[in-house]
Formats: structure tokens, sequence, C-alpha cells
DNA sequence: CAGCATCCCCCGGGATACTG
DNA sequence: CAGTATCCCGGGGGATGCTG
């Protein structure tokens, strides 16, 4: 049993998880596994995610330490995501999910880019 | 953009991922994945989970094709669960997290048997 | 362009009790 | 022992509108 933050985890794959378990976590961090990408960016390839949403999920990241941002300090402003070091080496993993369910599964993603 | 049972995802990863993506899921599966299980035995291991929540996160694995049962006709019931090939598949990626986690969190996992 | 502030809704999951 | 059946609750996330 993990406390943490005063939340209870039964183990450490518990607690991992549970680190991207937001609805579209795993989708932003693939995304910016090829690529440091801009709010406005994110939101356009995202279909669907609105922006309070995305930016709830974008600063949990950031608060967890997987994705970190550079602030341009320009008019208008410019904001870049990319993943961390953390990040870039939970992004293996993500993508063996993701071939994972496409063999198994035999759907389709349109990538873009 | 992919349609699922009504419900739509993103990408493949994001169909995979919703597919662990149950509370309790992923630990359910890493427990199978050293050693098929029964009901009762996983609800001990398993610290929190009631007997209701156990199930239906059961059911929807077995429904997704990750898991299987079989049940000895007797009296009392036995029924074992286990990783389906599909299952065995995905437990090097959750391992992968799991380890990824402990990398990076120092968070200390009580492993039973 | 990035990102708060509100209000609201849904459903995944908790607690408890009952059966074959 | 391995389930079902109810009732209930919380919070993650959707929609919309406003600011620096």
């Amino acid at each position: 049993m993990i406390s943490y933050n005063g939340k209870e985890y039964v183990c450490a794959l518990d607690f991992g998880f549970n680190l991207i378990k937001g609805k579209w976590k795993v989708v932003i961090l693939c995304h910016l596994g090829n690529g440091a990408k801009r709010f406005l960016e994110l939101q356009r390839i995202i279909d669907g995610i609105s922006q309070k949403v995305l930016n709830q999920q974008l600063r949990s990241l950031e608060a967890d330490g997987l994705i970190e941002k550079v602030v341009y300090p320009e008019v208008p402003p410019r904001v870049e995501y990319y993943l961390s070091e953390k990040g870039k080496e939970l992004y293996p993993a993500l993508k063996m999910i993701e071939s994972w369910t496409t063999k198994h599964y035999d759907l389709y993603c349109k990538d873009e880019e």
C-alpha cells in the first residue's frame, strides 16, 4: 500500500498508471512524443477536447513531471509543450500499448503530420 | 477517429488504453500475470476492492478478451482467472510502466507471494 | 493565443445485503 | 465461494464565456 498526496495506491504500477489515466493524457503524451507542440496545435489535433480540459491535463502532466513547457515572452503569447526526460522514457511503453492494440483489434488511427 | 460500440476514440492508443483504464484493471492484470487466481484470492490480494467492483472489472476484461476463466463444476464453486494470449502480450507493457514508476518515483510495492 | 472561472452532468465505483 | 441486486455519491470532465 502506497500513500501519496493523501491518496492510496495498491502498488507502484497502480500509482504510475494513475499518472496517465486522465481521459486525454496518453493521447497528449503520444503527440508530444513526436515533437513539441503549442497549445492550440494540440487542441486542433486532439479532436473534441475543450480548452479547459486540455489545460487541466497539461497542468497535471506538468505537475507530475511528464511534460515541460517554454513560454515565449511574446504578444500574442506562445507556449510550447514537450516531453520531459521522464516522459520520454515512458513513451516506449505507450507505443507498445499502441501497437498491441492495432495488432489485436485492427483499428485505424489517422496519424496527423 | 474511431467508433466502437457507440463510443468514440481519437486513435488506436486511446482505444487500447481505455480497455485497461478501469480503476483496478492493471492491478488485476498484473497479478494474473504471475499465475492464475481465484476470485476470492484476487479480492484478498487487492486491498480495498469490493466484490461488486471486482466482478465488474473482471467481466469487462473478459469481454475485451484480456482474461479468461475456468469454472470448475464443484460445490462450493471454484473459478480461476488467467491472462489470455492477448493479455499476456500486453503484460510486458504494464511491467515497463511499473519499472518506469519505481525508477522515477522511488515507491515501494509490497509484492505478495 | 493561452488559460481561468462557473455551472452542471454523468457514470464509475463504494457500501451493503441477498442467492445458487 | 462466486457471484447478483440496489442505492448512493464524488469528481472528472463537458459547455460556455471572460481576460491579459
